[in-house]
DNA sequence: TGACATACATAGGACATCTAGGTATACTAT
DNA sequence: ATAGTATACCTAGATGTCCTATGTATGTCA
């Protein structure tokens, strides 16, 4: 309706993996966490978004392996997602400002 | 991810209804303008939902005539309606505030 | 030993939205 | 007159996002 109604998934998991890198199971908890368990993303929605973002160059994936030999991936943004990032930010902010315009009058 | 992840087409629809009955154009015509040209909403979008809409009692539609014989469909909130609404402002307020919550880290 | 958490992954489906068309009337400029 | 644009409704089919359900494998705790 907008460019593409906010695709808001990709943009929460740029904006964590900004801070630091993470593996996918880790960033299920940080998302719950830090939205107060309004996210609760599923292991089906966030694996296919890390692989696209990683096809995408817009996330790197780097293996590593615990004490116990559990294999994790962990992912990094490189610059280009950094940009993405910004973009998808504004966007953000445009979209939820028109609909809390909208709102008003109701 | 949250419920539905916000379905906010037909809350912004509903919101603009509760101010008064309006038609299809007319709807689109007033996001348009309200938002500042950033809801563009398409008709191939806009009519499916008022259908939708209607046969859940969440809207009703009434026919009128203009004076030159064109037949529009005005459609206005039922109190159903208006319950919803008010749920899908509290989704989009915890919603949005969960998103800015992320954002604010990157 | 069995239950539960960790950690990855994919297939199939549901749902929202868009693209792209169609119908019909009214107004405006050529 | 007629072609183009705006108004006003509509639907079919494609696309994209997200979920459900399931599978694999290891580690921990009762």
């Amino acid at each position: 309706m907008a460019k593409k109604e906010m695709g808001s998934t990709s943009m929460l998991v740029l904006a964590l993996l900004k801070e630091k890198e993470m593996y996918g199971y880790q960033i299920i908890e940080e998302l719950d966490r830090r939205s107060e368990h309004v996210f609760q993303m599923k292991e089906g929605t966030l694996y296919p978004v890390l692989h696209g973002l990683e096809k995408d160059r817009l996330i790197a994936a780097r293996e590593a392996e615990t004490v116990k030999g559990r294999v994790r991936r962990y992912y990094a943004v490189t610059e280009k997602g950094l940009r993405v990032l910004e973009e998808k930010k504004k966007e953000w902010n445009t979209f939820s400002k028109a609909v809390t315009a909208i709102l008003a009058g109701a």
